[in-house]
DNA sequence: TTGAAAGCGCTAACAA
DNA sequence: TTGTTAGCGCTTTCAA
């Protein structure tokens, strides 16, 4: 039989290198080759170098699982999306799997589909990974009850917050967002806002529609009829329009709760008659680009910086493996996006942002 | 001094339990609970007995690293998704992400962002994770260079492919599903199709074009204009139905390359006074339920079952993994949805599926 | 400046 | 049936 190495052929089974094989190479022990890769001790230049090129001659990457079982750290965290991931997730996910990966973290994706029992396992998996933190997230701003209590890792929540005021939580400023609509419209000197949005049991249809109205009753002004409450569709959307005609016809500006409903809005007052922005402002929420943009016109609307959001929840989370931890909820500002939907041909009153 | 337990008041550090300790609370020896643990070797019922309720007192979860580290597998897998998570690639990875959860597989998310430097970045630290498997993911059905070779552990391309056919890569068949797009648009007794598409050099936009070019030939029919190619959008499905009209005035159908597409079609030929589906048939591509669905009417379409496909990604991966590689190119089956898009109220010759 | 050896938490082979 | 021990790959004292 062959002497050394075996099944040359199936390059696929071929083990990686150790730091042995590194030693042996280099001529030195294993110590050593741990104090060249890390830098760490004092060795002959000579010495450090041979052990780099042996290193780098057989491809040698320190396996990880060694590293974690004496440092306790895996450097590694989790990431659970409580409900499906989709629209709302993606950025999140993405901004703190970026902040992460800058940190030298990677991160476990775990989708727990609205179930308990998945978000438990995901949990208990985690746990046992021995990952350094977990972020949560959700597709709804609505508070939940905490993931866990007394894990041996922070946690933070990032868009769902936790009910527990002692987790860590980021959240958009949706209050704020829904003001920063309204004073735009003001600015562009309209005065009979009307309001559409989502469920009223929905969490962000509510705060939304709340601030609005506390806006423009700081201006001494209401809205020109109730929130129209319904659902985030933009069939939804065609249909408020028709009852606010009947309702309000004079209204000069309506903010939608979601771009979606916009959209529907968008082309419900077209039919109708009535141009866009001319006749009647219209600002959205999300800043969606396939609703916002395929708008027509164009689609003014609250983007609630989800990226960075989660960069954020991922820096605040590694601030707490750090020791530093930020407990309680973390508001994040939104970003009015101005489009043609506000944008006034001859300007009677420039907004000042 | 307290005696035993230190700092009781910062639990968020307590270290997880380890076999030692369980073996102490039991009384037994760590051999003996990994056995009771495992279920393996023989062992009276009261010490297995013992030995599951002691770590259940403590909270017991196997550090995965050790485990990994004398197992050499660690049970995990890394996806890759080359250019930035989006639409196509969620349900790919959730899809993924599934079927590797219910083989006790995690998942780590890289997200290389159309970055080649961040591409082989997110493998070489895949690859020091020791993962037992990788999914390279992206938002085109274009073949790609591979992503390594040589590489010690099975790779799957889903959705995406390699340029290397001794690679397992798993598409969906976008040539199949525009065929029977095609077919459901002549089993409803349409004849004169256009095609209105993406950008002529996007692999899928060509390859549905001479997919359904292809099937009407084989009918003795062909296009009643040469293919539009344009872009992604629903601009452009309303601009190309304006060149349409000019050059073929008398179409009775309309096979788009995305939903997008689809959606700016349905509107601009509502503009011009042709009726959906009674005057001109709408077939889109996707399935994008936000589009489909919004689309007025609602729109029938091609769905590539990107769950399915990320789940067979995984199911072939992990056959790989386990000794039983599938090398070469699958692929998957479309699926039509049909919608009222395609309805036809009185019909004058049913398809046949 | 380098090597030897202990130990991280766990499994498995072997002994008792 | 249970305990002891070697070792997985690496880091880190401590000696040499």
């Amino acid at each position: 039989m062959p002497p050394r190495k075996p099944a040359e052929t199936d390059g696929n089974l071929a083990k990686p290198a150790t730091i042995s094989d590194v030693a042996l190479l280099a001529g030195v022990s294993v110590g050593t080759v741990s104090k060249a890769l890390n830098g760490r001790g004092s060795l002959r230049v000579e010495t450090r170098r041979r052990v780099l090129s042996a290193a780098e001659q057989l491809g040698f990457q320190a396996n990880k699982a060694a590293v974690a079982l004496n440092s306790g750290r895996t450097y590694t965290v989790g990431m659970i999306t409580t409900d499906t991931i989709g629209r709302f997730s993606i950025p999140l996910l993405m901004g703190a799997e970026d902040a992460l990966g800058a940190g030298e973290m990677s991160v476990f994706l775990c989708d727990a589909r609205d179930d308990p029992i998945r978000e438990q396992y995901y949990l208990r998996t985690l746990l046992s990974r021995r990952v350094d933190g977990i972020i949560v997230t959700g597709r709804r701003t609505q508070a939940r009850p905490p993931i866990g209590t007394d894990l041996p890792i922070p946690v933070v929540y990032a868009f769902i917050s936790s009910a527990d005021p002692d987790d860590c939580s980021v959240v958009p400023d949706e209050a704020g967002g829904a003001a920063k609509a309204v004073d735009h419209l003001l600015g562009i000197g309209r005065r009979r806002v009307a309001h559409i949005t989502g469920p009223e049991h929905h969490h962000s249809a509510a705060v939304r529609a709340a601030a609005a109205r506390a806006r423009l009753s700081e201006s001494g002004l209401t809205l020109v009829a109730p929130p129209l409450f319904g659902e985030w569709s933009e069939a939804w959307g065609r249909q408020a329009v028709q009852i606010l005609l009947g309702a309000a016809n004079d209204l000069d500006a309506v903010f939608c709760g979601s771009d979606q409903i916009a959209r529907g809005v968008a082309d419900a007052l077209r039919a109708a008659g009535r141009r866009v922005p001319d006749d009647v402002a219209l600002v959205g929420f999300d800043n969606w680009d396939v609703m916002a943009l395929a708008c027509q016109p164009p689609l003014t609307s609250v983007d609630m910086e989800l990226e960075k959001l989660g960069r954020t929840a991922a820096d605040l989370l590694l601030a707490a493996i750090n020791g530093d931890p930020a407990p309680g909820k973390h508001a994040n500002p939104c970003r009015l996006v101005l489009r043609d939907s506000t944008a006034v041909p001859i300007a009677p009153l420039r907004a000042r942002d």
